[in-house]
DNA sequence: TACATTGTTAAACGATTATTAAAACGTCAG
DNA sequence: CTGACGTTTTAATAATCGTTTAACAATGTA
């Protein structure tokens, strides 16, 4: 269960293109992540640019990162992302969905 | 199919508590909404600001809003909430989902 | 008409944010 | 050790955002 403050940081960190695109790929790229300099090849981003989007993304919990070699990898944080869908979806219409489309698919 | 743009707006907008709260309440509120009075009273938010917010939640589309008397209900548009967590979870570990925790319920 | 209620708009201010360039840090190969 | 590579940090600047105050518009009631 996330706090409302923790909902806010992580939206936060989403709401922005560079941010988003970065998060999208991870998300696609899935547990093992890309290595940072991969990312912002693929997002024509400066260095120092990503590294600032990157810090608010991990401040965020939505990435983790680990070291192999010289390179830096991150990945998408899975529960933190379905934890804040969960809290903007929660108790929808009351409880009585009926003006809530339903959506099966979800990561 | 959400633009990533319109993604950005809508997070954006629900980036920030008080909108966050307001969004929230509605989301719960079902399709029927709530009177901007009553929200302001709920969450402690002055008129002004509270017509701001407004403005902001109707410009990313997450809010709709209908005239009743001298009353103006807001309600949650599903339809943009459930496209922005599409849009976010979509393809998550490019199609084969085995680090993501599928999650059944979504409104 | 006059008045209270409900909500919006406009202007001003301080605070936060994104981007750039330059310098610095850590890691590895020779 | 030295040098190259990958990434982070710092400082500076412009742009955006949230709140307050005051004035304004629309609706309903006496």
């Amino acid at each position: 269960m996330m706090k409302p403050a923790q909902v806010v940081k992580a939206l936060s960190a989403l709401a922005q293109p560079t941010r988003l695109a970065i998060f999208r790929l991870l998300v696609v790229s899935g547990a093992d992540g890309l290595a940072a300099g991969e990312i912002a090849g693929k997002l024509k981003v400066s260095p120092a640019n990503m590294s600032f989007h990157f810090k608010a993304l991990s401040h965020a919990g939505l990435v983790v990162s680990r070291q192999e070699g010289r390179f830096i990898y991150y990945a998408a944080n899975f529960a933190v992302m379905n934890g804040m869908v969960d809290y903007l979806t929660e108790n929808c219409c009351g409880g009585h969905d009926e003006a809530c489309k339903p959506n099966a698919k979800k990561c």
